[in-house]
DNA sequence: GCCTTGACAATTC
DNA sequence: AGAATTGCCAAGG
């Protein structure tokens, strides 16, 4: 599979309610450190849940108008924040748990 | 094949 | 706390 195909697997793989950063995204598809590879992925990445992609610590790295739109789409979902960090502790998703709560 | 560009991340100052 | 610095990997020019 192409790692193009592979970081787009994760970020669909991603479920309403929850978020996940692009580190874990990179990690979950095999680069570790490639934190950048995510950005390119959702580049190409129309039919993506592009939204539910956050930065380090639940951070909205998009900013201005875009930033607005994935903030609403995911309280939309039912993700909380905690001033403009998404609540990653609550709604953090990782690729093979099916309950993300996050444990040290 | 070298240089630039990215919706990033961790570190350092 | 915020700016700058470096690492990262693939694509496009």
């Amino acid at each position: 599979m192409s790692t193009l195909a592979a970081f787009r697997r994760i970020i669909r793989s991603v479920p309403r309610g929850r978020v996940i950063t692009y580190g874990q995204v990179a990690e979950a598809a095999g680069h570790p450190r490639s934190a950048r590879l995510t950005v390119w992925a959702l580049q190409g990445g129309h039919d993506l849940p592009w939204h539910r992609v956050v930065g380090a610590g639940g951070r909205i790295s998009l900013r201005g108008a875009d930033g607005e739109e994935q903030r609403l789409r995911l309280t939309m979902e039912g993700v909380s924040f905690r001033g403009n960090r998404v609540r990653i502790d609550v709604h953090g998703w990782i690729p093979g748990r099916r309950r993300g709560h996050r444990r040290t």
